[in-house]
DNA sequence: CACTAATAGTTGCAGTTGCAACTAAATCAA
DNA sequence: TTGATTTAGTTGCAACTGCAACTATTAGTG
């Protein structure tokens, strides 16, 4: 008894289905050479950016629960990329950045994200600005 | 020490990000009533569609590792919405289908996961048909 | 000041996942 | 037929994740 559903043009599913393939290749960019996941680059990403910067403001810029951003720190930390930085006012906050090997392992991993997405977007040619465009119009409608 | 990276701006990450709050809103619709994951779901979902299917077909149709769907078939039969077909001419294959209360359970979350979706598309307005166009296009850049 | 509530971050625990190794069955080659 | 290879599905294991509970610190109230 067939019912009339079809998942794959269902919209949720088809965008999961995209994200996560898209990541995957992404992450094979980084997980094999530098060993790191990624949540890790994600927190690399955003201490590279922001500079010195508090666990609580990588949770806000990645959207990823505090525990594997605690988890994720720890790690970077055990590797040497990124250090504690001086306390604040605030003793409850941690503050952190990264260090001169994470900043210069952060100098090698770009470029090849970088040309990952390039690659992406070159393929979309023209039609890559649509899709930004898209991108920003369904963010309005689900980050409501 | 800045560099020139801005994650918030990153077309995986910013796609990722907006596939994980998708499907964490429509799962929450199938999660809390019916006690599913989205595993299980797009179990479900596929053999709705297919009727009677083998776990490799949803494999397939899913892209979902293999050890991760025996075990979601696994636990639909022990919740009795999924049940084993007659064995077809390769005995190393099984074929699974919808047991009348999956296919009852199925009937009651459809409606539920339909209109989210329609109401996805629905504050997308006339931007729906571009954005499935977009999607159209990753999928043909990404799925190579 | 004392007491309560809120916030930042860590950790134990349980659930989920992917990988690799495994069993069983089919296919292929000689 | 026999033996090697491939394929379908299962399971043990290790890694990752989210939740809840916890500590430590700050903010708010009287």
């Amino acid at each position: 008894m067939k019912q009339q559903f079809d998942l794959q043009n269902f919209l949720p599913f088809r965008l999961n289905r995209l994200a996560s393939e898209m990541s995957a290749g992404l992450s094979s960019v980084y997980r094999e050479k530098f060993g790191i996941e990624i949540t890790e680059w994600r927190v690399i990403a955003t201490l590279a950016h922001e500079g010195e910067t508090t666990a609580q403001a990588i949770v806000a810029s990645t959207r990823t629960h505090k525990s594997t951003i605690s988890r994720a720190v720890t790690k970077l930390i055990g590797m040497g990329w990124v250090e504690r930085s001086g306390p604040s006012q605030d003793g409850r906050e941690k503050s952190f950045k990264l260090t001169s090997l994470g900043s210069q392992r952060m100098g090698e991993i770009l470029p090849l994200v970088r040309a990952y997405e390039r690659e992406v977007l070159k393929a979309l040619g023209a039609d890559g600005d649509g899709c930004l465009k898209t991108i920003s119009l369904l963010e309005k409608v689900i980050f409501k």
